[in-house]
RNA sequence: CGGGAAGUAGCGCAGUCCGGUAGCGUACCUGGUUUGGGACCAGGUGGUCGCAGGUUCGAAUCCUGUCUUCCCGACCA
C-alpha cells in the first residue's frame, strides 16, 4: 500500500492534519477542538519539557501550581486582560446534575445548583497568580519570585487546528516579580533568550527575536516579545511570548513590597509561555511527503533497527549482532528500539519509522552478517550507506549530531532564503502573493496603517527585530518616514 | 459568529436522485506460504446507517427538527 500522505503546497492544511494523526502524534477528540496527545506524541513533548523544564531551573525559576478555575471577580480584575480574553473563555455555572424527570438515563443540568459566582476555566493565570502574590510578598526580601507552572488553559477559540490551536493545550507559564522595572525587563528578555535558544539548539528551528506591535501586543502587557519562525508554506508562526508587564498586574492586584528605604511601592511583572503549539511547528517546518523529519536531540527514538531474515536460523544469528549493537548505542546515551517484531514485515517497518521521524535507521540481514556490515540510513536525506559492525555506535553518534545540524541549516537557508526586502506597495503585495515568508518593509510605526495593511493583504507586523539595523525609509503603505524595517508575513 | 460540505464497521468511502435482505477497500481474527521498501491465497468476525420525531405495508434513502465534525472567513498562542 502506497503512504497516504501527499503535499500539495495549496493542501498544506490538509497535509499537516494527516502527517499528525498518521504519525502518532495527536487524534482529534469527540469533544470539539480538543486534541488527544498520543503516547508517542507526548514522549515528545515530554522531551521538549524536560529540557526546557531544566534551562528554567538553571536560570533561577521553580515550579509551582495554581488552580484551574478563576472566580469572575478576580479574573475581571485587570481590565486590559480580561477584555483581551473574555470572547474565548470557558465559564462553569453549575456545580451539579440531576436525574433527568422525562428522560431515563440521561441527565440534566440542576438549576438549583446555579453557581453565585461563576469560575473562568483559565485562559491564562494571571489573575488567580497575582491574586496569590499579594499574599505572598511584602518586603523586597521576597523578591525576585521565580516561578514556572506546567498546566493545561482552555481558549474557546472558534477554529481550532491540531496542535497549533486547540481549545485546550499544554504549556508552561511563567510569572515572575521584581523590584525594579529594570529587573523586570532583564527578565522578559532572559526568557526570550532561554526559549530561542531551545527552539534553534533542541528543535533546530531558527527563530527571529523582536517585540510585538501595540496591536498583537498581550493583553495586559507594556511590552511582549516574541520569537517568530517561518513554515515550509510560507507563513510565520509565534513560537513563544516573553512580556513586561510593568505595574500592571500589580496595581490590579494590589501587591506592594517595602524597598530597602522603606518606601511602599508596587512590584513589576513579567509573564512567559511556549505551548504544545511547538510540536506543530514542529511537524511543519521540518517535514517531508514521507513524514515527520525530528532533530535528534529531541526525538523520542534516535534509532531503530531492524532485522531481515527468513528463517529462525538467521534471525539467531541477526539477534545476537542486534542487540550487540543496542547495548553499544545504549552506553553512548542514544535511545534505540530493536524493532524485531515478527508480525510486521522489514518494509513495512521502513516506511513506519520514516513517518515517526527516527533520525537513524539501521538493518541488518543475511548478507550484511557475511561482510560484518550493517546498512545505516538517515531519515534527513534518506541516504543509505554500508558500514562496518566495528565502531558503529560512534559512527551513529557523530550521524545523530551531523543529522542535527543539517536540519537546522536546512531550515535556516529556507528561512534567510524567505526574507525580502520589499520597498514600494506594489512590491510588497506581489511577495505576499507569490513568494510568502517574511517581508521586511518599512512601517510608519501607527497601529492604523498596520491594520489597514492587516486588511488588504492579510499580513501582519510578526515582529520588530531586535537586531535590526538603523536605516531611513519611507512606510510601505503611506510614505511617512521611518527609521527602520520591521517583518511582515501571513501567520498562523 | 457568517459562507460551504459531510456524518453508513476501528479508519477511508459507495449506496440516497428513483424507498424493498447493509456494501466495497483497509484494518482485525484463523490457517498456510512469505520476509533487503507498507506480501499473497483461502476462510471468518464486526454496523440500532449522528440523534429525535413524522410519512409509509416497508426508511440509510422522503419530510421536519436537532447535534456534531471538517473546510473558507473574522478572532487567537
Amino acid at each position: 500500500m502506497a503512504k497516504e500522505i501527499t503535499t500539495r503546497k495549496e493542501d498544506y492544511a490538509q497535509w499537516y492534519n494527516d502527517l499528525v494523526l498518521k504519525s502518532g502524534l495527536a487524534d482529534y477528540s469527540a469533544v470539539r477542538g480538543c486534541m488527544i496527545i498520543k503516547p508517542y506524541g507526548f514522549a515528545l513533548w515530554e522531551i521538549m519539557r524536560d529540557a526546557l523544564d531544566k534551562m528554567f531551573k538553571d536560570t533561577g525559576h521553580v515550579n509551582a501550581y495554581f488552580p484551574l478555575f478563576v472566580p469572575k471577580s478576580l479574573f475581571e480584575a485587570e481590565e486590559t486582560n480580561a477584555e483581551g480574553f473574555a470572547k474565548e473563555v470557558a465559564v462553569v455555572t453549575h456545580y451539579r446534575l440531576k436525574a433527568d424527570p422525562d428522560k431515563k438515563g440521561k441527565l440534566i443540568v440542576d438549576p438549583e445548583a446555579k453557581l453565585e459566582e461563576e469560575l473562568i476555566i483559565r485562559p491564562t493565570s494571571e489573575a488567580i497568580i497575582w491574586s496569590t502574590y499579594k499574599n505572598w510578598i511584602q518586603s523586597y526580601r521576597d523578591l525576585p519570585l521565580l516561578i514556572n507552572q506546567w498546566a493545561n488553559v482552555v481558549r474557546w477559540e472558534m477554529r481550532t487546528r491540531l496542535f497549533l490551536r486547540t481549545a485546550e493545550f499544554l504549556w508552561q507559564e511563567g510569572h515572575t516579580a521584581h523590584a525594579t522595572k529594570e529587573e523586570a525587563i532583564k527578565e522578559t528578555k532572559l526568557i526570550l533568550d532561554v526559549y530561542a535558544d531551545f527552539v534553534e539548539n533542541w528543535m533546530a528551528l531558527p527563530v527571529i527575536k523582536g517585540v510585538k506591535t501595540p496591536n498583537e501586543r498581550f493583553a495586559g502587557a507594556e511590552d511582549t516579545y516574541c520569537i517568530e519562525a517561518l513554515m515550509q508554506d510560507g507563513k510565520a508562526l509565534q513560537a513563544g511570548t516573553s512580556h513586561f508587564l510593568g505595574q500592571n498586574f500589580a496595581k490590579a492586584f494590589d501587591v506592594k513590597f517595602t524597598d530597602k528605604n522603606n518606601n511602599l511601592d508596587y512590584v513589576w511583572a513579567t509573564s512567559w509561555g511556549v505551548s504544545t503549539r511547538l510540536i506543530g511547528a514542529l511537524v511543519m517546518a521540518h517535514s517531508d511527503d514521507d513524514g515527520l523529519i525530528l532533530p535528534p536531540k529531541i526525538a523520542p527514538l534516535q534509532a531503530v533497527i531492524i532485522p531481515i531474515y527468513k528463517n529462525e536460523d538467521e534471525k539467531n544469528r541477526v539477534d545476537e549482532k542486534a542487540h550487540e549493537i543496542v547495548k553499544q548505542l545504549k552506553e553512548l546515551a542514544i535511545s534505540v528500539k530493536y524493532d524485531d517484531n515478527d508480525n510486521n514485515r522489514p518494509g513495512w517497518k521502513f516506511t513506519e519509522y520514516e513517518m515517526k521521524g527516527v533520525p537513524v535507521r539501521i538493518a541488518i540481514g543475511p548478507r550484511d552478517l557475511a561482510n560484518n556490515n550493517a546498512e545505516v540510513a538517515r531519515r534527513d536525506t534518506k541516504e543509505k550507506k554500508t558500514i562496518s559492525l566495528d565502531g558503529i555506535s560512534s559512527y551513529i553518534k557523530n550521524l545523530l549530531n551531523e543529522i542535527q545540524q543539517n536540519i537546522y541549516n536546512r531550515a535556516k537557508q529556507y528561512r534567510d532564503e524567505n526574507i525580502t526586502e520589499a520597498n514600494e506597495w506594489d512590491e510588497f503585495v506581489k511577495l505576499l502573493d507569490e513568494k510568502g515568508g517574511f517581508i521586511s518593509a518599512h512601517w510608519d510605526g501607527s497601529s492604523e496603517t498596520e491594520e489597514k495593511i492587516k486588511e488588504q493583504t492579510k499580513a501582519t507586523v510578526r515582529c520588530i527585530p531586535l537586531n535590526a539595523k538603523q536605516e531611513d525609509g519611507k512606510c510601505i503603505l503611506t510614505g511617512k518616514l521611518s527609521t527602520q524595517r520591521v517583518l511582515f508575513a501571513r501567520a498562523y
